[in-house]
RNA sequence: GCCAGUGUAGCUCAGUGGUAGAGCAACGGUUUCGUAAACCGUAGGUCGUCGGUUCAAUCCCGACCACUGGCUCCA
């Protein structure tokens, strides 16, 4: 059995940013060795009960194990698991020896093709000529793997896993090839820690943004209306929004941007020339098409924009560009559309309208690297302010082989701008990984990948060069020699879109903002009903709100532990306690959500405080 | 898009082949209270949609839609 497709050393890079609490890489090694024996456990048992399944891989995961199967006579169904668990049980308790054996390439075809065991057949051909094939034995089960494995199948706790969920994964990851079924499932070294991590799970469900969102009211979907896909901001979620529109432009306006405002939509020419279409159509809404005039012979057509580069590339072009004028930054909050297919949608995390916190900036080959890495230090500036480290940057550079065909055919700037950004990257010192072969066609590109609390990867924000487009587009700024030269673009979004670094800081906080993101930041708990309470709960919260502060006043009748109740669920960041207590000695007493009440102060320091955290953003 | 699962009140969930319930939220009233829920009452659902089986369907069957878990893809 093999690694899964994915490149070894990304994989191994997640692994360790996503579960750093796993100190020791030994510890790990051995994690992975129970869970890979798993999942040799899993397919002894499913081939005594189902003798007729075809196996394709079964490696261990950051979260556990998983085996694919080809079993057309049987669906597995969660009602299967007892059944399985039962029989994996017993392979347990027989406690076979894990058995390793090195056979040559024939030997291994021949023992796979005996059994029909096609898929491990073809897995054989991925085995580079020259390494050794080894196969793994435990009692009757022979697979082909590249272990290690723990000693004896009793080596695995029988209460130390679980089988988890049924999946299908199409053989090799290609959706053109058989659909196979999965078997997801997970193992520990002791029963314990499996109980914290399903302790944990649960936890992260109650993190997940659907369900926060929903709680908070910040946002909702209304498929049958407006449509799949497509979200709508509610009151406190526009707050989220306009807080991180607002840090973004101040942050770009000190670092010398330009904003910029395009349409929504453009004519087919625009993504024609872009390049757009017709390999990017599938991702794009359908075109709008009709004609302009009367006697217009071929209709016009119009498509919502998927990205805002084209827009923006029209803009450098819409007057001309003296090399004074470079680096010329043009940032905009652009809305995009992308038709995703159904099955991605994913809460606010992948969704089909989207607004990017965009930017494009166009300069000199001599300019790249003190912008790549005023860039790369506004990304870390970001990540600072939110407490962001569990992320990992992902560097895709070009293969020299595919130049001309994959990649554009310009050498010396692809080694160029690749060592300039590796550089930064390791100046930095920034975690990051390198794959090659992933780069866009028209540049090296770092994207930033974290996890969502149920452990999806996202792509959070992305940061690409382009020396391609622009050519494309014609676009040319006037050099000092009076030639004619055509600029690099750096593309950048560090904040990626609105709705997913919204839907990642909802987990990320679990729904506690910090006080300068908080949709309601003070509200008023008065007790009792006296007339100058309520009168001086709506001063104070005047004069909050005439200093920007989002603050509200809760006046009713119920008791203050009902109000504080309420106040706690809505996850309000600072409640402000007045009775008739606190309004004879000149005071409010503060309660911050989540930690309590924090005594009483003067009214005029509370309001001082409260604004200072705001305007600095605290965390 | 593909494979599988799910769909009952705003939310969390019961329930039955004979035309539906609870808690919270909402609304109305009572209560005047010191840091995570005072009390009483009212209202709210074509049981996702459409079709089929049946004397009768929320329940059984089918199709569709949406959502969920994966795969592929991606900000």
């Amino acid at each position: 059995m093999q690694n899964a497709d994915n490149a070894g050393g990304l994989e191994a890079a997640k692994t360790e940013v996503q579960r750093k609490s796993l100190e020791q890489r030994g510890q790990m090694d051995e994690l992975m060795r129970v869970r890979h024996s798993c999942a040799h456990i899993l397919a002894t048992a499913v081939l005594r009960l189902w003798p007729d399944a075809l196996l394709d891989i079964g490696p261990p995961t950051a979260e556990g194990f998983y085996y694919d199967f080809d079993l057309p006579s049987h669906r597995f169904t969660p009602e299967d698991f007892p059944r399985i668990e039962e029989e994996m049980r017993k392979v347990i308790k027989e406690n076979q020896v894990f058995e390793r054996s090195v056979v040559t390439r024939d030997e291994a075809r021949e023992h796979f093709a005996k059994l029909g065991q096609r898929f491990k057949v073809e897995r054989l051909g991925d085995i580079p000529e020259g390494e050794a094939i080894s196969f793994y034995r435990n009692g009757e089960f022979v697979d082909l793997c590249a272990g290690p494995h723990v000693m004896r199948t009793g080596n695995v706790k029988p209460s130390a896993f679980r089988l988890l969920k049924v999946a299908s994964a199409y053989f090799r990851g290609n959706e053109k090839n058989p659909q196979l079924q999965r078997l997801y499932g997970t193992a520990f070294k002791a029963k314990e820690d499996l109980e914290v991590w399903v302790h944990q799970q649960e936890e992260a469900k109650r993190r997940d943004h659907r369900r926060i969102g929903a709680e908070m009211g910040l946002f909702a979907f209304d498929s049958e209306y407006v449509g799949p896909g497509l979200p709508l901001w509610l009151p406190k979620g526009t707050v989220l929004v306009e807080e991180l529109e607002r840090l973004a432009k101040e942050t770009e306006f000190a670092a010398g941007y330009v904003r910029v405002r395009t349409p929504h939509l453009a004519k087919e020419k625009m993504y024609l020339t872009s390049g757009h279409l017709p390999y990017y159509a599938e991702s794009m809404f359908a075109p709008m098409e009709f004609k302009e005039a009367e006697a217009d012979e071929v209709a016009s057509r119009y498509y919502l924009k998927a990205m805002n580069c084209p827009h923006h590339h029209r803009i450098f072009a819409a007057e001309p560009r003296s090399y004074r004028d470079l680096p010329l930054r043009l940032a905009e909050y652009g809305t995009c559309y992308r038709y995703e297919q159904s099955g991605e949608l994913f809460g606010l995390m992948r969704v089909r309208s989207m607004q990017m916190n965009d930017a494009h900036i166009y300069l000199t080959p001599e300019q790249f690297a003190a912008e790549f890495n005023a860039v790369n230090e506004m990304y870390l500036k970001y990540f600072k302010i939110f407490g962001l480290d569990r992320y990992l940057m992902r560097f895709s550079t070009h293969d020299p082989a595919k130049l001309g065909q994959k990649f554009v055919n310009e050498p010396e700037l692809w080694k160029q701008t690749e060592d300039m950004v590796r550089d930064v990257l390791k100046s930095s010192g920034i975690n990051y990984v390198e794959v090659p072969n992933e780069a866009a066609f028209y540049g090296p590109k770092i994207d930033v990948q974290v996890w969502s609390a149920i452990g999806r990867e996202f792509t959070i924000a992305t940061n690409q060069v382009d020396f391609a487009v622009p050519k494309r587009f014609g676009l040319v700024y006037r050099d000092r020699d009076n030639s004619e030269r055509t600029p690099l673009c750096i593309h950048r979004a560090p904040l990626g879109t609105h709705e997913r670094f919204i839907g990642f800081l909802i987990e990320h906080y679990a729904g506690n903002f910090p006080l300068w993101l908080a949709p309601e930041q003070v509200r008023v708990l008065t007790i009792g009903d006296e007339p100058r309470l309520e009168e001086h709960a709506k001063g104070l919260v005047a004069e909050l709100r005439s200093q920007g502060v989002r603050a509200e006043a809760d006046l009713t009748t119920n008791p203050i532990k009902g109000k504080i109740q309420e106040a706690e669920t809505a996850r309000v960041h600072t409640m402000l306690v007045l009775g008739a207590r606190d309004l004879d000695a000149g005071v409010v007493s503060v309660r911050l959500h989540g930690k309590g009440p924090q005594g009483a102060k003067p009214r005029a320091d509370i309001i001082a405080s409260i604004v200072d955290a705001i305007r600095t953003r605290a965390a």
